[in-house]
RNA sequence: GCCAGGGUAGCUCAGUGGUAGAGCAGGGGACUCAUAAGCCCUUGGUCGGGAGUUCGAAUCUCCCCCCUGGCACCA
């Protein structure tokens, strides 16, 4: 049993800096991984970039510096907007590190040793100037090439494959008995469909004749790792893999703790076939791991920017370190996993950043903050008393409704309690579980609703009990206490359930409402054992009304 | 061309057989603890087009149109 919840991202290509795309994936990790911190679990999140191949080396030259400083140039781009974007991974992976390296090529010594990887000759049309083969695709209308790729002559060229095919059957049963080898479900018919029609090996090598920035093949000194066994290997090299221990059974034991088939690795959509669906699992497979340790792929979907795809040529990226400056990297924390359902695309647009900012975080969280501690120091001074009052069915006189059946979009329902007919009481007291089950399936929005409701019934409660009539009558102090009590317990269980996407809001809370002062900007201050009525004591001093999220005026 | 996903209110999206929904935006009202926030009420849609099945279709079937992704096609 692994002791450890393993999450990986996909590693960076470091040929240009950083979008919005980037930024979106490694934020849902983060938030993923911060959640099952916020369990109890110990987790492992892996992220980094890769560094080698053909266009670093073509970028480059262009740029007219050596791979390796290039390289590190935009390395360093990501690095720094995972730390102003409150990425925290526990391991950084680089393909160019010696660690890396070692892995890469003990994997490839044995699977050539065991006959998995064989040489063979290939011919085709070759461009000089833009120095790849070329195929059909780029013939033009007249069958012809066109000038763009200057002299276009044919060649033969030989190469290293990897017997590919040799696995497919496996794969497909594979994927026939793990209905959740893929989420959503969708890709994973998508991979299915693929894989019943893969034919064919898989060509992992270049000659150093055309590209030499890469890692060199061990058992031919004239041939770099092409992409594959490169790039993706870097999922085990940094969790502790031994490349000489010939199968999982016999990997060291951090290892076989943190790796096995809960492991979460989070790609986007355009990764799945053939590279994670296909090549990734059959090297694990090749390399003798068992189907019960095959990792788990959850499918993202992209930001679209009116529909049309983000590209650099399109001239629409969107420059993730302008937003975070402009509107603080918490507000884009939150849109970036609020504003999509998991899994499918959505619409970028600045305009909603801001919406969903002054709607669900000014307006209706941070202001409830606000206004709570404002009561709490004007009517109680400042000191909150605990209560036999259980404000449950006080803003409409309707019993607890039936649960409502919610979408998931991505998998099976889960039903909601229809918030708006539940009592503040009921609705917290029900929150953490179906927080939990939305956290499980990955939908973050969808659990982002839960503490939002319980935010907007604070609203209505205090309207409707109307606090500051309350204090005119000292008939009223119990209720009025009670009141106030029942806003920060709701405040401090609200802050529990946000801290995994906005960690630092959630700290804010904790600041204000005074509690846990001890651990103050400490991310162990928050645990999910906290979201239960009742922990602010009898006699609790509340801090000081600090706005917690201005309004973004426009 | 093949395989998927999508086309529902101004915008972003829920809704898979039983009288069209939410959030935001727009309009009106009462309140004042608060970040001119919050609360209550409200305008707004021939559910991409067409045909069919059914007592009944956004929902099921067929055909078509448009958008998106993957594959076919990067040795």
């Amino acid at each position: 049993m692994p002791k450890t919840f393993f999450i990986t991202t996909a590693i960076d290509y470091t040929n240009s800096p950083p979008h919005i795309g980037h930024a979106y994936e490694k934020v849902l990790a983060d938030v993923i991984a911060r959640y099952h911190r916020l369990k109890g679990d110990s987790v492992f999140f892996l992220t980094g970039v890769d560094q080698h191949g053909q266009k670093v080396q073509q970028s480059a030259a262009k740029a007219g510096v050596p791979p390796a400083e290039f390289v590190k140039e935009i390395t360093q781009k990501f690095v720094d907007l995972w730390k102003i974007l409150d990425v925290k991974y526990d391991e950084w992976a680089e393909t160019t590190s010696e660690r890396h390296k070692k892995v890469v090529q003990g994997i490839l010594q044995r699977l050539f040793d065991a006959g998995q990887i064989y040489k063979d000759k290939q011919a085709g049309y070759y461009s000089v100037r833009q120095e790849q083969f070329l195929t059909d695709k780029e013939r033009g209308p007249d069958g012809e090439f066109g000038s763009e790729w200057g002299q276009v002559e044919f060649r033969e060229e030989e190469n290293y494959y990897f017997r590919l095919s040799q696995h497919k059957d496996w794969l497909l049963s594979y994927l026939d008995n793990r209905k959740d080898a893929v989420i959503p479900n969708f890709r994973q018919t998508e991979l299915r469909n693929a894989v019943e029609k893969l034919s064919g090996d898989l060509c992992i090598s270049r000659p150093k004749s055309r590209l030499d920035w890469g890692i060199e093949l061990p058992f031919d000194k004239d041939f770099v790792n092409y992409v594959w066994f490169d790039a993706l290997t870097n999922y085990i090299s940094f969790a502790g893999y031994d490349p000489k221990a010939d199968n999982y059974e016999k990997q060291p034991q951090e290892f076989r703790d943190r790796w096995s088939k809960d492991t979460l690795q989070i790609i986007g959509k355009d990764i799945l076939v053939p590279a994670h669906g296909i090549y990734w699992l059959i090297m694990l497979h090749a390399i003798g791991f068992p189907n019960d340790a095959m990792p788990q792929l959850l499918v993202h979907g992209w930001w679209n920017l009116g529909g049309a795809k983000m590209s650099k040529s399109a001239g629409n990226v969107i420059d993730p370190f302008v937003l975070a400056d402009k509107y603080g990297a918490e507000a884009l924390r939150f849109y970036l996993v609020s504003d999509i359902a998991t899994g499918k695309d959505a619409d970028f647009s600045e305009e909603r950043v801001i919406e969903r900012y002054n709607a669900d975080l000014a307006n209706s969280l941070g202001n409830l903050l606000n206004r709570t501690l404002s009561m709490v120091s004007k009517y109680v001074s400042g000191r909150l008393r605990t209560t036999a009052i259980s404000l449950n069915d006080e803003s409409k006189q309707i019993p607890a409704g039936e649960p409502i059946s919610l979408p998931t979009r991505s998998g099976e329902p889960m039903s909601l309690p229809n918030a708006k007919e539940l009592g503040l009481r009921e609705l917290i007291e029900n929150s953490p579980r179906i927080y939990v089950r939305a956290m499980e399936s990955s939908l973050i929005s969808l659990a982002l609703v839960i503490p939002g409701e319980i935010s907007e019934h604070c609203n209505r409660l205090v309207q409707n009990t109307a606090p500051w009539q309350l204090a005119e009558d000292p008939m009223q102090n119990e209720l009025l206490s009670a009141v106030m009590y029942h806003l920060a317990e709701a405040l401090r269980i609200i802050a529990v359930l946000i801290s995994p996407v906005l960690p630092k809001a959630a700290h804010g809370i904790f600041d204000q409402l005074n509690w846990k002062m001890d651990l103050s900007g400490n991310d162990k201050r928050f645990s999910l054992a906290d979201a239960e009525w009742g922990k602010l004591p009898d006699g609790h001093v509340v801090g000081k009304a600090v706005p917690l999220f201005p309004r973004i005026e426009s």
